[in-house]
RNA sequence: GGGGGCGUAGCUCAGUUGGUUAGAGCGCCGGCCUGUCACGCCGGAGGUCGCGGGUUCGAGUCCCGUCGCUCCCGCCA
């Protein structure tokens, strides 16, 4: 489906969309100006597919009305640019195309110009030979935009983004830019760095959020501020991730957690119903972070489908079995899931076994039940109670799968997390026409990171604790943060942030972010605290994200004008690209080994 | 950084156990055609099998390396 066609004033090429040439201008005369999308040329009779971004018209050109505009036609092809002026006809009964909107009426053709002739094209824009490679789109992607599935992302996303201005603009949220070129911080994703030319040896970063920026505005007294950010990453990619991103950025004064979430389910609300997404029904389904790491082993979880994960150490307290035992007596977690009643050969159960193993578990033990016991290479070394206890805590039925893992708690949750979803694709659970969004709340303010043995913020460091902050016992805080969940994809997050330079220090030092430190890279930001901080919170959201799941992108590069490839090529524009030496002498940077992109 | 998949004509792909001149559809070029809409019919051109090396009498096919695309893990406060 196409967008209706946005009104159009005549001009020197046009005065009509191809897709406005509808009966409604039988009769009359029209010009149109597109791109030759397919010729049929009968000899006698040429038949010109004329395309523009609202969608397709028949142009008819014969020997008769078309004057030497037929020798034109015969000469037409593939991609090129064409302005005709005719006379819009009813077509006959029989010769109606009702796959096309247009298809009632027809352009009885008396002019027409050739206004730029267009090289072969490397892959057909409307090809039935199968969709080009991505790599040839992207190589050619001015061409691969043509093709109505981008016309039609690129548009939804203009209208999602419009959405999202109107809704904001009216609520008083002002749009304010915030730089490009700002400071590095060292803490989460690496930064994309620019050296400076005036400062050698210094360097800008691109941002990765506006997030210390809308904090400053809030003390500027902004009150509501949005803007469509994009904001860099220089981490690799993902189907739905770029190092290069979108996000909507949003933030408020005098407001707690619910007035945040509340402003922004409405504008959820108001944004799926401007661009025909799912219904959302308010108050939206809460969750806390607890439930859904329990249940669901991750903190995005999809309610479309069950396969909860269910918690087994209690049936296990006394087991003999040495993997078991040895877990539990570790501190780590017995978690399982029961697939439903499934057949699945060998060689698939062994599949699952090695995709827990990537995930990160040492194994996986895969059991049915039969009888009061299990089918399953793991049964001998259990003893019937246990079976039978199992059996019960995870609701097994005869001939149903039952999945466990064994493992610290966290990469049992994650393991069995990603296999739930593994899973429910595999079986077909996913309701595709469902849709669930859930905030996820009552997060940890901090995780232990093992690798590093401190703690870390959970979401950053500048969100606000709930309730006092306890330096003594930072892994009991919580965070006065939200995330807003769909079908299992994270669409946004936010908080309430800290506004007092104090608690703001204390969580620096939780963190290991010692005064010295924090005052050299937040400086800035503490000393602003001390003047006058309203208290204030706001969210994130990925706009190339959202875009992607209303449209039902594969890839979230479906929905980006001009992405990168995984390896973070443009293949358009060959960057990144060398320099020439003497803009590297300029910037006082030096470079070890030139490297050449391969092609 | 690690693992999997892919790379053959402009595009999408096939190519058997290693064996003659590497094929198909679409596109492209030429011709015919007045109601098609993936128009039809006839004819034609088009290949560094990603690149480099190796094994072999012989490599698109096997081995090693490398480049690119992609999915996943790590990573993404």
């Amino acid at each position: 489906m196409r967008e209706a066609a946005p009104s159009l004033r005549a001009n020197a090429y046009r005065d009509a969309w191809c897709g406005q040439v509808l009966p409604d201008r039988v009769d009359s005369e029209v010009r149109v100006a597109g791109w030759v999308n397919r010729r049929r040329d009968h000899g006698g009779l040429i038949f010109i597919d004329l395309r523009d971004r609202t969608g397709i018209v028949q142009l008819v050109f014969n020997p008769d009305s078309s004057g030497t505009s037929f020798e034109l036609a015969h000469k037409l092809r593939a991609e090129d640019v064409l302005s005709a002026r005719g006379n819009v006809v009813r077509r006959s009964e029989e010769t109606v195309n009702p796959d096309l909107a247009t298809g009632e009426v027809e352009l009885l053709v008396t002019e027409a110009a050739l206004l730029a002739d267009a090289a072969t094209p490397p892959f057909q824009v409307e090809g039935f030979s199968g969709e080009a490679g991505e790599d040839t789109r992207l190589r050619y992607r001015y061409l691969d935009l043509r093709r109505e599935q981008m016309q039609q992302a690129m548009q939804l996303r203009h209208r999602v983004v419009a959405a999202m201005r109107e809704f904001l603009g009216g609520e008083g949220f002002l749009d304010i830019e915030t730089p490009v070129l700002t400071r590095s911080t060292p803490e989460g994703a690496r930064d994309f760095l620019v050296p400076s030319r005036q400062q050698q040896g210094s360097f800008y970063a691109l941002p990765q959020s506006p997030q210390l920026f809308k904090q400053l505005l809030m003390i500027s007294g902004f009150e509501r501020y949005f803007q469509i950010a994009r904001c860099f990453r220089d981490e690799a990619t993902r189907a739905d991730r770029q190092a290069e991103f979108t996000q909507l950025d949003v933030e408020m004064s005098f407001v707690e957690a619910e007035d945040v979430i509340a402003v922004n389910e409405r504008l959820l609300a108001h944004v799926f119903a401007q661009v025909g997404g799912p219904a959302i029904e308010t108050p939206m389904q809460r969750m806390p972070f607890d439930e859904a790491m329990d249940r669901f082993g991750t903190d995005r979880p999809d309610l479309r489908f069950g396969l909860e994960l269910v918690d087994l150490g209690d049936a296990l307290k006394e087991t003999e079995f040495k993997v078991f035992r040895s877990v539990l007596d570790g501190g780590g977690a017995i978690r399982g899931i029961n697939a439903g009643r499934r057949e699945l050969p060998r060689s698939e159960l062994d599949g699952l076994i090695s995709r827990a193993q990537e995930l990160g578990a040492k194994g996986l033990v895969w059991a049915f039940r039969e009888g009061e016991g299990w089918r399953s290479p793991t049964a001998k070394f259990l003893s019937e109670g246990e079976l039978a206890d199992l059996n019960r805590r995870l609701g097994a039925e005869e001939g149903d799968l039952l999945l466990l893992v064994a493992d610290k708690r966290p990469v049992a949750n994650a393991v069995l997390g990603q296999l739930r979803l593994d899973l429910g694709e595999k079986f077909g659970l996913i309701d595709e026409n469902e849709h669930r969004l859930v905030w996820i709340v009552d997060w940890p303010l901090l995780e232990w990171n093992e690798d590093e043995q401190r703690w870390d913020a959970m979401h950053h460091p500048f969100t606000a604790p709930a309730g006092e902050f306890d330096p003594d016992n930072p892994g009991a805080a919580r965070a006065q943060a939200y995330d807003v969940v769909w079908n299992g994809q994270e669409l946004g997050g936010g908080s309430i942030r800290i506004h007092s330079a104090e608690v703001q220090q204390n969580v620096f030092e939780a963190l290991g972010i010692h005064r010295e430190t924090a005052e050299a890279r937040f400086g800035f930001l503490l000393e602003a605290l001390r003047y006058g901080a309203p208290p204030h919170g706001g969210i994130a959201y990925g706009v190339d994200r959202i875009v992607q799941r209303l449209s039902g992108a594969e890839t979230i590069r479906d929905v980006i004008a001009f992405p990168k490839t995984a390896s973070g090529f443009d293949l358009l524009t060959g960057a990144p690209a060398p320099v020439d030496e003497l803009q590297l002498r300029e910037l006082g940077v030096a470079i070890h080994k030139p490297k050449l992109p391969g092609h």
